[in-house]
DNA sequence: GTACGGATAGTCT
DNA sequence: GACTATCCGTACC
């Protein structure tokens, strides 16, 4: 399988909800010294710098300082002080915005990812006849996801861009239909309609 | 299969 | 010291 990095162009080029939606069907890949899992992205909330649920929306602070810089960067910030989100930096650098990823469709290291995600949850380590968490619940979920595919937060401010073992490759076909709605859990800014998910997927967090 | 409550720690004022 | 928002176990149907 020949690597295929989307380049820094895919994310600085468009405004950021353009980019919520373009990187629907793109497959975020993690290379970790445990394996390789993968999933195809079907998932989004964007996060705008006039937008009071961005975290770049008050002030500029050590933790947010990623989101201003060159888009293609990862964000991972601590939520309910248990669990990871991931995102992407989006736009121009000097730019506090970022999307979201809040579920993914597996493509690899399925089984890698049942193990993360039952050490995670608390539960004894997967056996190949064991009760397990189904494929549908692996990364259905902004936390989940972070769980299955190995994502830490010392990955905070690294680059999905060349060099890394974090990164995405390109859509292989763009989704039939796109749906966008109101975002997930937040109370500020829950009428703007930054999600977005691709329609009758049965990975996505929340129909 | 839906519904509810509890756990938790880093960040900023 | 206030604020933040996900996952999971349990209960119940």
């Amino acid at each position: 399988m020949p690597e295929e990095k989307v380049p820094l162009s895919f994310y600085s080029a468009y405004d950021t909800r353009t980019l919520a939606r373009n990187l629907l069907g793109c497959e975020l890949v993690h290379e970790s010294p445990d394996g390789l899992t993968s999933g195809i992205i079907v998932e989004t909330e964007a996060y705008l710098q006039d937008d009071p649920a961005c975290h770049a929306f008050n002030r500029r602070t050590p933790r947010t300082e990623p989101m201003y810089g060159r888009a293609g960067t990862a964000y991972v910030y601590l939520i309910y002080g248990m669990y990871q989100c991931f995102n992407i930096v989006s736009n121009a650098e000097g730019i506090g915005e970022a999307v979201l990823i809040r579920a993914l469709q597996p493509t690899a290291g399925i089984e890698l990812m049942e193990i993360r995600r039952s050490i995670r949850a608390g539960k004894a380590p997967m056996t190949p006849s064991a009760a397990r968490i189904t494929l549908k619940e692996l990364c259905r979920g902004p936390g989940k996801l972070v769980q299955a595919m190995g994502i830490e937060k010392g990955m905070h401010n690294a680059t999905l861009l060349s060099g890394g073992t974090l990164y995405l490759r390109p859509q292989v076909t763009a989704p039939q239909e796109i749906i966008e709605g109101p975002r997930v859990g937040i109370n500020l800014g829950r009428e703007l309609p930054y999600r977005y998910y691709i329609k009758d997927n049965i990975f996505v967090s929340k129909a």
